[in-house]
DNA sequence: CATCTTGTTACGTT
DNA sequence: AAACGTAACAAGAT
């Protein structure tokens, strides 16, 4: 499910559990999910530790605790957190469980796409820092997706949109939606944008992030009527303008949907 | 039963 | 060396 917008929803659902220790850790420590962790350490540390602050930088995030203990979760496809009751007993899905005096935090993902990392150290894990700028924070320059683009000038569009590197939290809907606002085929080579074209997609870009922060984040409500993602998925859906059929075919190894009429293909230089 | 999935990574190829 | 394309991972929904 998580994309940008919805990583910072489930990052607040745990936000109930800031200032309180962790008792007790339950984890379903064989699950691929943990490959990246040292099991024993975590169970060893955790508890006593008091739960500070989150953090979350594209499909990201990162749960600080006291005694230099960092907890860094990717919630691949399906993965979802949220809150439970003290006495809480985990199920096949819920993978990892902090308890908390008043409640437990639950992370669960029944496809384990995910992936748990924990540091322990005075600063913020390496994996953390070099992360690249969040599109919705200042740092993330006009530069940096042109470079990016020229890098990457023989993928389509819509798979260069797809690197974390280069557009940290944009998934398959949000890279649909941002080309359709921009009028860009998905299958125009990355590179081949005139100066026209690289603006009209800087500015969706932002857009399509900004909005999906404010309608989504809050609650995990649906972006407006107005937007192509409710058009993409079924075979029934239009585009919002011209109410005509959509075209799909899977780009950069994913199922995707444009507009024959606002998004046509460029003519060959 | 076959096909689909809002993600990443390993690996072989260009 | 870097970029590129695809299979693989796992489980549930349709």
């Amino acid at each position: 499910m998580p994309e940008l917008a919805e990583v910072e929803y489930y990052r607040r659902r745990w936000d109930d559990g800031r200032g309180d220790i962790i008792i007790d850790t339950a984890l379903h420590s064989q699950k691929r999910i943990f490959r990246r962790v040292d099991v024993k350490q975590f169970r060893k540390l955790m508890p006593g530790s008091t739960f500070l602050r989150s953090e979350a930088s594209g499909k990201q995030l990162l749960f600080s605790f006291s005694g230099g203990l960092w907890l860094g979760i990717h919630l691949g496809m399906t993965g979802e957190l949220r809150m439970e009751a003290p006495d809480f007993k985990p199920l096949r899905h819920d993978h990892l469980v902090l308890f908390q005096q008043q409640r437990a935090l639950v992370f669960n993902d029944p496809r384990l796409f995910g992936q748990i990392r924990f540091n322990v150290g005075p600063e913020p894990p390496g994996w953390w820092s070099s992360l690249p700028h969040s599109i919705i924070s200042a740092n993330f320059k006009r530069h940096h997706m042109d470079a990016f683009l020229a890098r990457h000038r023989k993928r389509p569009l819509k798979a260069a949109l797809l690197l974390q590197d280069g557009f940290p939290g944009i998934g398959n809907w949000m890279a649909d939606e941002i080309l359709w606002r921009a009028g860009l085929n998905p299958l125009t080579p990355a590179g081949r944008l005139n100066a026209s074209q690289l603006q009209k997609l800087w500015r969706s870009l932002h857009y399509v992030c900004r909005g999906a922060m404010r309608h989504i984040s809050p609650d995990h409500s649906d972006p407006p009527a107005s937007w192509f993602f409710h058009q993409r998925w079924g075979p029934g859906g239009t585009c919002p303008i011209h109410r005509k059929g959509l075209s799909r075919q899977t780009v950069g190894g994913r199922t995707t949907a444009w507009c024959p009429i606002c998004q046509s293909f460029p003519p060959p230089k």
